[in-house]
This record gives structure tokens, C-alpha cells and sequence, in this order.
DNA sequence: CCGACAACCTGTGAGC
DNA sequence: TGCTCACAGGTTGTCG
């Protein structure tokens, strides 16, 4: 379900309701996530307070100060079914969701996942020095990520370009759409070997990145399948997809067909005329 | 260090 | 209608 737009749109309506916001209670339903689940999670949060709800990647973290005045973070990634939301208290739970925050104003905010690639953990201490955050690649909406970084990042990569960007290692948080509709509107085919892409060129899909990943965000997310974001609205940027999911479909710029392929198992979109090696 | 590939898991839709 | 198969927004680990 979610990449970066998606995640980020989670942390925008859930912060306010959270932040500075004592938990009750937390609920685990199944503890078979991508990692399990830790034991004795729920003594950890009962009690604590929320300081903040941040985001690296596709990581959402939730700044805590435990009942026992140890500090620590919650750290939630939503997987590829994963969808983070508010509900009243008294709504029962349903197949799959897993887990539960009660909060003090006196609603629920809710994990479900049916994949079970998500994860639910608890960090002490600092939390970017944990090794699932601390090789993360830079924030590609912050000045940490140009078309310098990623050229410099990608000279020894002989892999197709759309992969390398899709290494969180490389830059935080491109999933599969943003990548295909990132090379798109640089101009990219996206087989070509990161390490012959241009500097000029990298400047342009640096520059797409954190266009197609704002303007998503300012949407709401994309709302592929059930997703909904944190209020329940959905958002409405994959009316806006250019390449991702047309294949056989005209190209909006020149009207030859969009065609498809597979790389690394997962599909690639992308316009035969407009993207160039 | 790099790249290719399998693994984790369930739901859905297409095709027969 | 019901079955089987391919595929879906992510990340990690292993192996060569």
C-alpha cells in the first residue's frame, strides 16, 4: 500500500491527535509481523506519553517517554498492506488487525495489515542509530538529497537505474510507482545502468523525485485498492499516475503505447519514446 | 562492495 | 460457480 506520500499523509492526521497524548493502553493481536513483534511492548507503552510523531522513509516513529521515565521510540512501518488510522473506541477489531493504541482522548489508533510485512517495535535510546534506520539513504524532500547525491551514489552501480533508486540505501522512501513515474517525467528509460545516467540527468530525476513525491503528498496519498489515509479520506493522486498502471494505454506527451516489463520481479512502466538511455 | 534471487503473507482478479 | 495462477504499494537475508 504505502510509499513515502502515503506514510507521510499517515503522520500528517495522526499527529495532532497524538502528540503530547498519553497512551492507555496497547493491544497486540499478532505478534507475526515482519519482525516479531517484541514481548512486554505493551508494559513499555502503557502509560507513556507520545512527544512527537516523525518520519524516516517509510518508517514512522513515535517519540515516547515510557511510564518509567525511560525514553524510547515506537517504530511502525506500514509493509506493503499496512494502513495506520483512528477509530472510535468500541469498534471491534477486525481479521487483521493486529494492533491497537488506546490513547487518553479516548480513541484507538489501529495497525491492520494483512500481509504482515509491517512492523512494530520498540527502540531505546537513540533511534536513527538503530541498524534498520541508521543506513537509510537521505530524505529525498529535504536539502540532504540533489541530483549531486544521487550522481555520486550512483557511479558504481551497473544496476538499472529504477532499481538503484528504489535502494533505500540510495535515497529514503521511492517505492514502485514513484520510481516508474519519477523516470518518466525525467525522461529515463528506467534499464538504463545507474552509473551512465548523467550528471545532468540525475539533476532532472532528483529534481522528478521530489516533485512526483510533494505534489502526492499535497493529494493526500494515492489510494490504490482500500487505502484510505488516517481520516478515512482517501487520497486521489493516482488520478495523476502518468505511466504506472497504463500499460497498453497511450502516453499522455506523445501517444505512443506505455509498455511494461519486469525488473527485480516487480513491473516497470514506462514510455518507449519519451524515456531514453 | 555489488547484483540476483528467494523469502516473508494474504487477498484479489483474470482466465478457464 | 469454483478452481488455479499471477500479481500487489516493501524490505531483508543469502549466496556467488
Amino acid at each position: 500500500m504505502p510509499e513515502l506520500p502515503e506514510v507521510e499523509t499517515t503522520r500528517r492526521g495522526l499527529a495532532p491527535l497524538v502528540e503530547r497524548q498519553r497512551i492507555l493502553s496497547a493491544v497486540v493481536r499478532h505478534r507475526g509481523l515482519r519482525q516479531p513483534v517484541p514481548r512486554g511492548l505493551e508494559q513499555r507503552l502503557a502509560g507513556a506519553r507520545v512527544h512527537a510523531l516523525s518520519r524516516r522513509g517509510k518508517y514512522l516513529l513515535f517519540s515516547c517517554e515510557a511510564a518509567n521515565q525511560e525514553q524510547g521510540t515506537l517504530l511502525v512501518h506500514l509493509g506493503m498492506s499496512g494502513r495506520l488510522w483512528l477509530v472510535d473506541t468500541g469498534i471491534p477489531p477486525e481479521k487483521h488487525d493486529h494492533f491497537d493504541l488506546v490513547i487518553d482522548n479516548g480513541r484507538v489508533i489501529r495497525l491492520r495489515d494483512p500481509r504482515r510485512f509491517g512492523l512494530v517495535l520498540w527502540l531505546k535510546g537513540d533511534p536513527l542509530a538503530h541498524p534498520l534506520l541508521n543506513r537509510i539513504g537521505p530524505e529525498p524532500l529535504t536539502e540532504d538529497f540533489d541530483g549531486a547525491v544521487l550522481h555520486r551514489a550512483t557511479r558504481s552501480r551497473s544496476a538499472a537505474i529504477k532499481l538503484v533508486i528504489m535502494d533505500g540505501h540510495v535515497v529514503a522512501g521511492v517505492g514502485n510507482i514513484y520510481a516508474n513515474e519519477a523516470l518518466f517525467r525525467a525522461g529515463i528509460d528506467p534499464r538504463t545502468p545507474a552509473k551512465r545516467v548523467s550528471r545532468a540527468r540525475c539533476d532532472a530525476l532528483a529534481r522528478e523525485i521530489r516533485a512526483v513525491l510533494g505534489e502526492a503528498i499535497n493529494a493526500g496519498g494515492s489510494s490504490l485498492r482500500d487505502y484510505v489515509g488516517s481520516d478515512g479520506m482517501a487520497g486521489n493522486f493516482q488520478n495523476n499516475f502518468l505511466v504506472y498502471g497504463r500499460a497498453g494505454e497511450p502516453c499522455t506527451r506523445c501517444r505512443t503505447v506505455i509498455r511494461e516489463l519486469k525488473q527485480a520481479q516487480r513491473a516497470t512502466c514506462y514510455c518507449p519514446h519519451c524515456q531514453r538511455r
